[in-house]
DNA sequence: GCGTGTAGTTGATTCAGATCAATGGATCGC
DNA sequence: GCGATCCATTGATCTGAATCAACTACACGC
């Protein structure tokens, strides 16, 4: 609880809050708890009932697929400050991907029932709610555009330009997930995305460090 | 008026207005309109604000996209009974697609403003909101899982095997839309799909005919 | 009826990216 | 310190689907 209240303070600047309200915050967070996750942890797995909402304070979680024939993908990343599947516990679906953790991180958890329940009660939750997965429909409608659109260089280069944003020093960005994790979620091989790192690297768009890249041009990236 | 109180028996039906409640229902179709529209006709263009809220009574809605490069393709193909691009107008933000009429289309249109000021005072209304777009993203989620992971073939045979439970006649499926939207929809050329409707036709999974197809073995098709 | 245009199919060729294969670093346990 | 293991990179080859190119079958206007 302690730790809960502890991380609080950071939730409830999220925009998801500030529109949901700190009254709806306060209850959900009362049952809540919080927990370090190492690297490869599950949160859950393709088929589960959703038990808990994950809010994820630290670190990267990657929503995996795996397909009839065993073949996996990585169909999205989430980040700090985003909350992870909500269309299931609005639904209370079985999930239709597993959440593998991707870099260490720090989730707080709220239990799906308490969710709903606050969602059944009230309205701003449930506005919040809508503008967030009016938001995440946005960005599945952008990545099935790249997929069809653009090729493997393109969505790297729009990949490494949108992470530029998120990281405070400007022109560094850290790419901390693994190289295949990067590349699934861009649809593609390890290889190809070695190679169309080098190929951005070859024509003066960045410069490869071994933990991420150095931009020289973001709109160049074309972002 | 008549027009719109003549359709609102159908659409009082729809799981989405079931939850929303009939009161909310009528207050929105009181300022609605509906439209005949033909093959072809626009519905809104990508970077529009959205005026209107488009419920779909008949005939299929495509969702095009349109690259930097201006190459095309459509992401979504929308059919009776669905409600079109709720999410632009739960955000208020520019359409990041256009809407094209794949097939003769009566569409139900409610001014956006007003159902957003619904959306501000109705609880159900925000929580059929919310359903409805967690819905949504899953569906874009197994279009990215598709695009990952099953080549040209297996995609026309899911696409094929889906329309399937939406006909009434069983084992007959009718192709309404022109070959290249449907290609677009699944991110492959006409001629490929061509070549893929006759790869599925030698393996005795279906029959080709001029508006369609007819089943052989629906769960053959990998549904 | 008969051009003319448009959409779909089929065939030949090309190409982006996958697969297969080898090598070079890292990090880890002991 | 030193193999063992894992991951990223680079190179060679292969392949699924795109592109380019006929050809066919309708639908339309006159």
């Amino acid at each position: 609880m302690t730790q809960t209240n502890r991380h609080a303070a950071q939730i409830e600047h999220w925009p998801f809050f500030q529109t949901a309200g700190a009254t709806v915050l306060a209850d959900l967070l009362a049952a809540s708890f919080t927990q370090l996750l190492p690297r490869n942890a599950l949160l859950f797995e393709q088929g589960e009932e959703p038990q808990v909402l994950h809010l994820l304070l630290e670190g990267r979680i990657g929503l995996q697929a795996t397909a009839e024939a065993g073949t996996r993908t990585i169909v999205e990343i989430f980040g700090p400050g985003e909350i992870v599947l909500l269309p299931a516990v609005v639904l209370s679906l079985p999930y239709l991907a597993s959440a593998v953790v991707l870099t260490e991180a720090r989730v707080t958890m709220i239990p799906a029932q308490l969710f709903r329940d606050a969602l059944a009660r009230s309205l701003p939750l449930a506005r919040a709610t809508a503008e967030l997965l009016a938001r995440h429909w946005r960005l599945m409608v952008d990545q099935v555009v790249d997929l069809k659109l653009r090729d493997a260089e393109q969505r790297v280069a729009r990949f490494v330009a949108r992470r530029v944003s998120e990281e405070k020093g400007a022109a560094k960005v850290i790419l901390s997930e693994s190289r295949s994790a990067i590349a699934a979620r861009l649809g593609m091989t390890p290889e190809t995305l070695s190679r169309a790192l080098a190929a951005l690297e070859a024509k003066g768009k960045l410069r490869r460090t071994p933990d991420g890249a150095t931009i020289a041009d973001r709109t160049a990236l074309g972002f």
